[in-house]
RNA sequence: GGAAAGAUGGCAGAGUGGUCGAAUGCGGCGGUCUCGAAAACCGUUGUCCGCUUUUGCGGACCGGGGGUUCGAAUCCCCCUCUUUCCGCCA
């Protein structure tokens, strides 16, 4: 959520950003600005009105105290009389304060002013590239063969227990998923991150504080009965642990990492590719995150991208980083890094990756803030980034390394897995 | 699922209708003392909103919402959560 105090100071430059995201802000400010206006207006009244009540209730307490309770009640009924009218403004108070928060949510977060805009994926911007490009001959299969080939994951087992998007792993597969994770959380609590495992259910507070709400409803599985969504991320989670706090400011940056399974519906994206492990329901992933300094949050972004780049280069995978448009970035960020992975056998791009700073969005959803130097309490930076998300990963390492003998493990993989070839 | 107790400032914990944003202790910060540190002593120490924007003024906040009252942390109602006991159980 955008602070009201931006967009009072600069209400065009606010529009020009949003722009890049292909957000036409201008009606949506100016109601704001008008919602903002009133508000104040009847802040102020409604204080006023406070202030000469409670200036007649401690002069009723003087006159009881001193034995004069004759003489207050003339001022008792003055203050009556006041009830009434605070009442209304206080309720019309709160309906404004409600209606500019209603419209405060529905805008995205600015973009870096860096950022290109632009709504297509030629617009993003590929920063860096690497690795090798693998020649695989004409018998390459794509993954979801090679799955079913050496019996790795049963995509129609999981259909019949849960449904599509739901696979089942299995053998070397599900040996697989394990090594990936340790191997990725190893990796981030040897960067530094404090391992956190995080409940995979949270309520609705955690799913507003980190943006799900309400601008993915419908993404999440939603428990009705007990009000509670499985979580699509543990960015939700991890982040919300850090809801409603001041932080000290040498307690910064914090760098917490997590596994958890990932749950998404998806609603409404079938097609070509949905194909195999590239869209799922259920999903493993590693993900780090940090809360900073405002001043140091873009250091930082490097930093955990540069952490992302060595996880790939283990796997020995090529990978290329783009820095999204605009349009092309999430409602919450505020600057965004894809890292893609190249999957021979479909002979396209992956995602495995997104890492993002999201500034002061999520924070200010949340009141996650720092005690500065000064004394002051600011709102901290927050950003995240999946460090790594399995099924495409899986997906590239199975089509990228297959040779005539077997699937081969990258060597620091194979300290995990116990094997250095799926056969 | 049943029963009971509880929710107060960074933490612990007092406060049962008026001068309570709230005692006290711990912690934090500043100072005295010291070569320095500890101890001791003194002072200080919440967040948000509005107005002024240098000092300042007003308002709100004692889990959340509503009510009673001139006046609520304190009384009443609803909700949420926590703890303990019982039941069930990986």
């Amino acid at each position: 959520m955008l602070q009201i105090q931006i967009i009072r100071k600069d209400p065009e430059e606010v529009i020009r950003l949003l722009a890049f995201k292909k957000f036409e802000a201008r009606d949506i400010i100016s109601d704001i600005l008008r919602c903002d206006e009133d508000r104040r207006k009847l802040q102020k009244q409604v204080d006023e009105q406070l202030a000469e009540s409670n200036l007649i209730a401690r002069q009723v307490g003087e006159m009881m105290k001193s034995g004069r309770a004759a003489e207050a009640a003339p001022l008792k009924e003055k203050s009556a009389g006041l009830k009434a009218g605070i009442k209304n403004l206080e309720t019309e108070l709160a309906t404004l304060e409600e209606t500019q928060f209603r419209l405060l949510v529905q805008l995205p977060n600015l973009p870096h002013p860096d950022i290109r805009p632009g709504g297509h994926a030629e617009d993003n911007e590929i920063v860096h590239s690497e690795g090798r490009m693998p020649d695989l001959d004409d018998q390459a299969l794509p993954h979801w063969e090679l799955a079913a080939k050496y019996q790795l994951i049963d995509f129609e087992l999981g259909s019949k227990i849960s449904g599509a998007g739901f696979p089942v792993y299995k053998g070397q597969g599900a040996r697989l998923q394990r090594a990936l994770v340790s191997l990725f959380l190893d990796e981030a609590v040897a960067a530094g991150y404090l391992e956190i495992q995080p409940p995979l259910m949270v309520n609705e507070a955690s799913a507003f504080g980190t943006g799900q709400l309400p601008d993915k409803d419908g993404q999440m599985y939603h428990a009705t009965a007990d009000n509670l969504f499985l979580i699509p991320t543990a960015e939700v989670p991890v982040t919300n642990l850090y809801r409603d706090l001041i932080l000290r400011q040498d307690e910064l940056p914090v760098k917490n990492a997590a596994y958890s399974a990932c749950f998404r519906r998806e609603a409404g994206s079938y097609g070509k590719d949905v194909r195999g492990l590239n869209r799922l329901h259920q999903f493993d992933k590693v993900e780090i995150v940090q809360i900073q300094h405002p001043d140091r949050s873009y250091e930082t972004l490097e930093e955990m991208r540069e952490h992302v780049a060595g996880l790939l280069r283990k796997l020995e995978l090529p990978f290329r980083i783009l820095k999204l448009c605009g349009g092309d970035m999430s409602f919450t960020s505020a600057w965004t890094y894809d890292f893609e992975v190249y999957s021979a056998a479909q002979q396209k791009w992956l995602e495995v990756s997104s890492v993002s700073n999201f500034e002061t969005y999520q924070s200010n959803r949340m009141k996650l803030r720092f005690k500065g130097d000064d004394g002051k309490a600011q709102l901290a930076h927050t950003l995240n980034g999946s460090a790594l998300a399995l099924p495409r990963i899986v997906a590239a390492l199975l089509e990228n390394h297959q040779t005539g003998e077997g699937i081969r493990i990258p060597p620091a993989l194979q300290a995990y897995t116990g094997f250095e070839m799926i056969r």
